[in-house]
DNA sequence: ATGAAAGCGCTAACAT
DNA sequence: ATGTTAGCGCTTTCAT
């Protein structure tokens, strides 16, 4: 049982209309600023839509017309900062074009993920932005059938529905790799969070991995932390990892959270960074600038992919795949 | 100039009753799964929306019904992890009970505030969620005239439009203070951010001054940072305030970000925590639970609150403020 | 148990 | 420049 009343005494256009002594469309047109009208009637009705306290009603106004101006966001966390910082991104631009953003979150739960566009869809939206590339084939289809546009963000390692704006996790991992390598690492350990969810994480490990075993210097050994990532799992899995393997000279993690608690697992410890160990994370978050020693990273233009998916829907552009590229930070940790 | 189309080919329910050969008002019963229909008339119908893969169009059923079950969020920022904490909480009550979220961000604008709290309303939500209860006149008299549920969050110490779930910042001010008080430190300084945007903070700020005042032993300083909180502010901060005032013993940053980035100056500097110098946070980070020393804060009930609005806004609980209190951690560094 | 029909509050032709 | 009118795709009486 709910108590939706109808949302009472609500005002409307017609009853503007009737104030302001004009047609319904002229008041339409003078509310949207479209079309022709004279300076007399848009000042009545404007007076009259004051006085009234007219708020128009965009529900009626999307049946009528077309595109709801309503962006879809299905994201699989609110946990930690990288899908905040998307939205942030997305939202300034989709509130200047007269834009509305509705989101769920997913868990990284695939299945769920299919629910929730469904549901999504049932708003007509003009765009659903999704994180990545896996979806199950009914996302897909349905996405397909809808008609509306598809943004993918936050990868470019697949094949996209219609428009894609990230960066390669692929290209983020080998580079990783290449520069602990670099650097003189060879026996090196992960520490990552549920990489068969997280399918980005999951591509930046494998191509990390790969890289390290076509240089001769496989991995020594992983840790993996059930659940999602969290400074607490990094500070626990570097410990797991460092009590199988003391010999350890460096460890990739797989975010910057893991790797800050990893960080932290050190200074408590009194392991001296990076002569003992070295770490490497993923992300570039404010706070690892900021740590003594600031975090060695990749830093992601989050804010901006966000911002670049709300443009592309916004102005209606046609399909592209989109590399936003990332940057290696050297930082004092690796 | 825009390129909506209509929603081209989307299969409508007038469709699906072609199909199954009812009528339509029997498809949306049983969709809804509402009135009465026989056994074989719901087979044929969700057989006819199987094959013709029919998405309801929740826009129209708004316009027909009542309560367009969309809940606004109109957040201060999603910069931290605190607003997307309360979206978090909310989200997945709302999803169990198939609402819908919408937000928009003021960035601490109060004037922002009253035109996407417009913008929100034409979407004529079931309810709407604002931070704390600063608004200016604009948003309170929509608020009121819109007759839609409105939920303050994250504080307690004002006047409620209607719901509010959250807890006292002015008592979590008053508590830091007591604490470091008890804790026999006596020359305190503090170290925020923006707290004329940012009222919760300077609720917090100025409990927590008077609460030292009235000790008889007045806060000797503050610094305050332009812009949003941030790690990396609340380290420059503490080094300018102790650049004017070595001899302080006690620190009261605006939230956890900014005490962390204290800590950080501290480690950097060898200053040791907390015989030389305390910090004191408030927000309860979970980072700041596996710092080498755990920061002492006020740890804030933040997903729990989303939680609470969206199941007082779900059940159309009678008005009400809730305060869920907070918990103040001792942690180690003061 | 089911269908027909009248809106919901707008926008978009189409007249004038 | 402006009014009239026919929908948009549903839900909801109201008959039957």
């Amino acid at each position: 049982m709910d108590f939706d009343f109808k949302q009472q005494g609500a005002v409307t256009l017609a009853e503007v209309a009737e104030a302001a002594g004009v047609g319904e469309s002229t008041v339409s047109r003078v509310l949207r600023n479209e079309g022709s009208f004279s300076r007399k009637a848009r000042e009545r009705v404007l007076e009259a839509v004051e006085r009234l306290g007219y708020v128009p009603n965009r529900i009626a106004g999307t049946l009528a017309s077309a595109g709801s101006r309503l962006v879809a966001f299905v994201v699989p966390s609110l946990s930690n900062i990288v899908f905040p910082d998307v939205l942030r991104g997305a939202s300034g631009v989709l509130e200047q074009n007269r834009h509305q953003a509705v989101f769920s979150v997913t868990d990284y739960d695939l299945e769920r993920e299919e629910a929730l566009v469904a549901a999504m869809l049932a708003w007509r939206p003009t765009a659903v932005m999704l994180a990545g590339f896996e979806h199950t084939q009914g996302t897909l289809k349905m996405l397909r059938a809808s008609g509306c546009r598809v943004v993918e963000v936050l990868d470019v390692d697949g094949a996209a529905l219609d428009l894609a704006v990230g960066f390669s996790n692929r290209a983020a991992g080998q580079a990783s790799a290449e520069f602990l390598l670099k650097r003189g690492y060879r026996r090196i350990g992960y520490v990552g969070h549920d990489i068969d969810r997280d399918t980005r994480a999951g591509k930046r490990f494998a191509a990390f991995g790969e890289t390290l075993a076509s240089a001769g210097s496989p991995l020594v050994d992983r840790e993996i932390c059930s659940g999602a990532s969290s400074v607490e799992s990094g500070r626990l899995g570097l410990e797991r990892l460092l009590d199988r393997h003391a010999d350890l000279d460096a460890v990739y993690f797989s975010n910057d959270d893991m790797a800050i608690g990893g960080y932290f697992h050190c200074l408590a410890r009194g392991i001296s960074i990076p002569s003992q160990l070295a770490i490497f994370g993923y992300n570039g978050l404010d706070i690892g600038r900021v740590t003594p020693q600031p975090l060695s990273t990749i830093r992601t233009p989050r804010v901006a992919t966000g911002q670049l998916a709300a443009e592309f829907v916004v102005t209606n552009a046609p399909p592209q795949v989109v590399d936003l590229g990332f940057e290696l930070v050297e930082g004092a940790t690796a």
